[in-house]
RNA sequence: GCCCUCUUAGCUCAGUGGUAGAGCACUUCCAUGGUAAGGAAGGGGUCAUCGGUUCAAAUCCGAUAGAGGGCUCCA
């Protein structure tokens, strides 16, 4: 590799190569370097690993660049932006006198927030209209043209246009900002980009909804109408997702919690499940699961108190960010307040503090089914994925600063081989690192950082890096699976902690070799995240079914007629035995009727028994998701099943779902 | 919490000022059945709650509670 001679700057590519390009050369043109074709396709460049970045703005010297085309998951969202400005285009020709705000890309699509005339309705007819609109401007081709602008320049535009909003967000940008202005066709905006350079790729679109939103977020601002919508490279990515949309509908877990008779809502506890017989077997399966994974890991259990004092949070440091989103009693007749915790680490920090700790104690894992409580805004409640009741799969790692490695290593591998268990084999890990306003010194904080990076590497799981969100006290890891419907949930989560063994909060310290007093260093976890929310997750990931180890009902009995139901009732005797959960059907209905319940029940096992079965102690076997229907012993039944149950297997039945629902994303 | 919409039988839902309906579920009876709904009869609702308008309110108005969608993704 050759130093840059004069007027030539160096670029580096993802395969290491490296190209020499003229100073000022943009993305476009390093991508022409190397071929039309990639130039065509080219949507946005990345530079440095940062945020894509247009095609049009100028390279610098030792820049490495990655080129995104559509193949990359970064152009949908220059394609969605790009789309949205095409329906302001649409917005304003059909609704003159319309006021255009922001549009940008989101996780599924994009949004576009207006200000319409008084008196318009955008209603489904007019929402297809402008759809069509859309694509007809699409077929007219539109290419967008980039220029920066001076403020006043920016200004002036919007002002004579009469696009206050528009104004507002020219006054409110920082003084020394480039302001750019995009132009397609008509419409002309304020936008930072990037944007495709032309809309040929934009080959299905979709206007999803209309919502209220509010101008800036701001209740006390102008009510503005949102238009969603979406976009895609192609016809069957969209219908995909469309179909997506769809069978998430089905599979909301509240439909199929009232459905399977899992859990119910009462006004008299908003926020907080009831759960029902058939809803606590799953509960109770995954926390058997739990508590074993737990214990082969040499984490110790605990439970501790909901009730405390405030001095508890006041103490942790929690208390001013969090008491407006707690739940306390009224003063008792000595005075005292009591508050329901909102988190378990002071609990498990009190607890620990029982114990005199030697270096030859750590590191220790303690690890609790939390019962915390926080006081959710009534309009956010969500069936169970956003409850005020919730039982966090909490544990807290105790440990010495050079354990850190090795115990996020250990977590990390547990966290995928339990999402592994449940079928989740898409993830995605977010390392957060130090933000602004963090405590403890800086080489502290890049020791914490490197470990976790370290870790991600050494359990080959890919990351993203996401600069400055980490908490106050550590940085941290979170872990998000993409569900049957791609869709992806933040379920676990590793947090280092440098602040809570500290003398001013818990004071949390062991004996060293040296016999000196040391400050642990404190691992935060939560494996599934909630119970609630993760039973509401699988429910909707597996479309009610559920693998026969956590299936609320296992195995159906279904005796044939009236005279069978003695032989049907060892049978269920037989599996309960081995603590399988069996139910007996002796309804006096029609076998069809029966087999046809347990079905809609989706229950994993239906086993008929008749005259043949009674004699020869025997089992029709009905497995879900299989035409086959073998008739065995009732003794190798219940040892198949045992077995099946005890290795936790990921069923056949909803293996089939998962592959049937996967999306090719 | 704020905006919009909704709340009728256990569940899913019809019913737009004239006195409450369907399907499923439930109970009883008949049928004793072999793989996705066998037949008949019956019970069940102060129409979320409170207040108002009206000769008359599930229906119109207001308040309260709960639920659903949105309010976080930034030119």
């Amino acid at each position: 590799m050759s130093a840059p001679v004069e007027n030539r700057i160096a670029i580096t590519l993802p395969d290491g190569s490296s190209r020499e390009l003229e100073t000022g050369a943009t993305g476009l043109d390093l991508a022409r370097s190397i071929g039309e074709g990639l130039a065509r396709a080219a949507v946005a460049v990345q530079v440095n690993g940062g945020d894509t970045q247009d095609l049009r703005l100028p390279l610098a010297d030792g820049d490495a660049v990655r080129i995104i085309t559509s193949r990359d998951e970064e152009a949908l969202g220059v394609l969605r932006h790009s789309a949205a400005h095409v329906l302001a285009e649409a917005v304003v020709a059909r609704y003159p006198g319309t006021k255009v705000t922001i549009g940008p890309a989101i996780e599924a699509g994009f949004y576009y927030d207006f200000d319409f005339p008084e008196g318009t309705v955008i209603n489904d007819e007019a929402l297809a209209q402008l759809e069509k609109d859309m694509k007809h401007l699409v077929k007219q081709g539109r290419k967008w043209d980039r220029w920066e602008v001076t403020r006043d320049e920016a200004l002036e535009h919007f002002r004579s246009a009469g696009e206050q909003y528009k104004v507002e967000l020219i006054e409110g940008l920082p003084a020394d900002e480039p302001i750019t202005f995009y132009r397609q066709g008509e419409f002309t905006d304020l936008c930072r980009g990037p944007h495709v350079q032309d809309a040929k790729g934009m080959k299905a679109i979709k206007l999803t909804s209309t919502a209220g939103a509010y101008w800036r977020g701001d209740s006390t601002r102008e009510q503005l109408t949102r238009i969603y919508g979406t976009a895609f490279f192609s016809k069957e990515d969209l219908a995909t997702h469309l179909a997506n949309l769809e069978r998430a509908k089905l599979n909301d877990h509240r439909l199929l919690g009232t459905k399977l008779d899992l859990f119910s809502f009462d006004p008299v506890s908003p926020g907080s499940p009831f759960w029902h017989p058939r809803g606590l077997n799953i509960w109770n399966a995954i926390t058997e699961m739990w508590r074993e994974e737990h214990g082969r890991r040499g984490y110790q259990e605990v439970k501790t108190p909901i009730l405390y004092k405030p001095e508890l949070w006041k103490k942790s440091g929690h208390w001013d960010a969090y008491k407006d989103g707690m739940f306390f009693t009224e003063l008792d007749e000595d005075g005292h307040q009591f508050g329901l915790k909102p988190m378990n680490c002071p609990a498990h920090a009190t607890l620990i503090k029982t114990r005199r700790l030697s270096y030859r104690d750590l590191p220790v894992r303690m690890n609790e089914q939390g019962l915390v409580h926080r006081f959710e805004a009534s309009g956010v409640l969500h069936g169970l994925m956003r409850v005020r009741h919730i039982t966090q799969d909490d544990a807290h790692i105790f440990c010495a600063p050079d354990q850190v490695l090795d115990e996020v290593t250990s977590t990390l591998a547990f966290v995928r081989d339990l999402m592994q268990l449940f079928g989740f084999d898409d993830y995605t890990m977010e390392l957060s690192t130090r933000p602004d306003k963090a405590i403890g010194d800086d080489a502290l904080w890049e020791k914490a950082e490197a470990a976790l990076a370290e870790a991600l590497v050494r359990n080959d799981l890919p990351y993203t890096l996401n600069p400055g969100d980490g908490a106050f006290y550590g940085p941290k890891i979170d872990f998000h699976v993409r569900d049957s419907m791609g869709r992806t949930w933040q379920c676990g989560t590793i947090q280092l902690d440098y602040n809570m063994a500290q003398p001013e909060r818990f004071d949390i310290t062991y004996a060293g070799e040296d016999n000196e007093e040391h400050e642990v260093v404190v691992i935060h976890r939560a494996l599934l995240g909630s119970m609630e929310r993760f039973i509401g997750i699988l429910l909707e990931h597996y479309g009610g079914e559920f693998p026969l180890w956590m299936a609320p009902e296992q195995v159906r009995v279904l005796p044939v007629a009236d005279r069978h139901n003695d032989y049907a009732r060892e049978v269920v005797a037989a599996l309960r035995e081995r603590r399988l959960r069996a139910e007996l059907d002796d309804r006096t209905e029609s076998v069809g009727r029966k087999v046809r319940d347990a079905g809609m029940q989706r229950t994993p096992i239906v086993l008929v028994v008749g005259d043949a079965e009674a004699e020869g102690r025997t089992v029709t076997v009905n497995r879900r998701g299989d035409d086959a229907k073998p008739t065995i012993s009732l003794d190798e039944l219940v040892e198949q099943v045992s077995t099946e149950v005890a290795e936790r297997r990921l069923s056949d039945h909803v293996a089939q779902a998962l592959r049937a629902d996967a999306t090719e994303a």
